[in-house]
DNA sequence: TCTGGGGTCCTAGGACCC
DNA sequence: TCTGGGGTCCTAGGACCC
């Protein structure tokens, strides 16, 4: 555990609609124009990303499909995203930040948290977030709206309050006022379904569950309720953490098809392209994966998870594809498929991988050599049959282990394996 | 005319082992 | 003949966020 100050100063830096931002600022002829970003509607993807706030005057929202937001929107100006252009702008954003400290956690693309509580300049940190929203608008043509706090979640909550451009100070004091009136749903963490059962349990305002019954809380929502409450009352001990972005725990990657698949060489061909970016995303991180699931969207949009762990890690897109396709063929109803995804996880540093598998080899060796000598000395003593019987009675047992949807560790069947080879 | 793609975290049940 | 309780691993699914 990281060392926690009492008094922390923490700022949530949140861009506003920072796609159509970052287009404006590349193509100053779309200012002031209702913007919006979507994926191409032919292909089934004309969802809206973001949109410009003129967009969402007239009531464009993310999420919306395109046709829609036109309809709300006459004059909707809608962009492919261009996800390169959006990384590039980020990664100045965020080098930016850590001019004023190293503490900055980005949480994603176009937010992060910075710990400033030991920053020392004669403005204060009210003036340092002037400064800083002036110089993301200034050097990148960049809206933001900064939340000022004593912890990540007050921060965030902050943030969200002026937009856009806006700059928020929420203590710890003022939260009767400034937080509890807030629907219960505005707040980070509850979203539809959390917020349907608190209204059951009488809850509708953030206030309301600040002050509700903690036991309660947890009989209905488990841990998540108790965390909510004591977030309610403001309180986040979560330290701003630089590291946890390079802490990432999956890679994956999904398609939805322009139209449904059933045709099984076409699904063969998108899994392929699909654990050939998985591939390459794994690569650059050099991570390998120990563990592969396959996704399946039906045309209904019934989503199932397939997933199936493996007795070493792998990185190449054949083993992926291997292992995704294995669960396809498993797994699949035969209806037409909408979706498909395959993400990687329980994930391995390639230098960790290395050096286990260099163990393991070692292993492998070490078993072979006694395999080997016991092998000898069954031969020795009681001559070829009794190796046959052997041979039998371990073919069975090898058999019961794979039929047992190869639940045996790996070593195990390693193990076996070999056994069969030395013999 | 519906509803993308990238993630994280949590829960719950069954298998298995002791 | 009858049968506990704890712990871990694996799998599937759900909720949430941007």
């Amino acid at each position: 555990m990281k060392n926690i100050q009492k008094h922390r100063i923490v700022f949530h830096v949140d861009m506003n609609s920072f796609y159509a931002s970052v287009e404006v600022a590349h193509n100053p002829e779309l200012k002031g124009k209702p913007l919006a970003i979507a994926g191409n509607e032919e292909e089934r993807k004309g969802i809206v990303v973001t949109s410009s706030y003129e967009a969402r005057k007239k009531g464009v929202k993310t999420t919306m499909p395109v046709w829609q937001a036109k309809k709300l929107c006459p004059g909707l100006i809608v962009m492919r995203p261009d996800f390169d252009r959006y990384r590039k702008a980020s990664l100045q954003l965020f080098e930016l930040l850590n001019e004023y400290t190293p503490l900055v956690e980005p949480v994603s693309i176009d937010e992060g948290y910075m710990d400033v509580t030991d920053y020392k300049g004669p403005k204060g940190y009210v003036g340092l977030a002037h400064e800083i929203q002036a110089r993301l608008k200034d050097q990148f043509g960049l809206p933001s709206s900064i939340g000022i706090a004593p912890n990540k979640f007050l921060a965030k909550m902050a943030s969200d309050m002026k937009k856009p451009m806006g700059i928020t100070v929420l203590r710890k004091r003022e939260i009767k006022e400034k937080l509890w009136p807030l629907k219960v749903g505005e707040m980070h963490g509850i979203g539809s379904k959390t917020e349907q059962k608190m209204n059951k349990l009488g809850i509708y305002t953030i206030g309301d569950l600040a002050t509700s019954d903690r036991k309660q809380l947890e009989l209905g929502l488990g841990v998540n309720g108790i965390r909510l409450f004591d977030r309610a009352n403001g309180n986040d001990n979560r330290p701003v953490d630089p590291e946890a972005i390079n802490e990432f725990k999956s890679v994956g990657n999904s398609t939805t098809f322009p139209e449904d698949l059933t045709d099984s060489e076409e699904i063969k061909t998108a899994l392929t392209n699909l654990a050939d970016s998985v591939m390459r995303r794994m690569g650059r991180k050099e991570v390998l994966a120990s563990n592969i699931q396959l996704t399946i969207r039906y045309s209904d949009r019934k989503t199932v998870t397939r997933s199936r762990k493996l007795s070493n890690p792998i990185d190449h897109g054949k083993d992926i594809f291997n292992a995704a396709y294995y669960l396809f063929q498993k797994h699949w109803t035969g209806e037409p498929v909408r979706l498909l995804g395959i993400t990687g996880f329980e994930l391995v540093e390639k230098q960790e991988a290395l050096i286990q598998l260099d163990l393991f080899s070692f292993e492998k060796e070490e078993k072979n050599d006694r395999l080997h000598s016991v092998v000898n000395q069954l031969r020795d003593r009681f001559g070829e049959s009794a190796l046959l019987r052997g041979n039998q009675a371990r073919e069975s047992r090898s058999n019961r282990l794979r039929d047992k949807k190869h639940r045996g560790t790996s070593l195990e069947k390693d193990f076996l394996r070999n056994k069969d080879k030395g013999s």
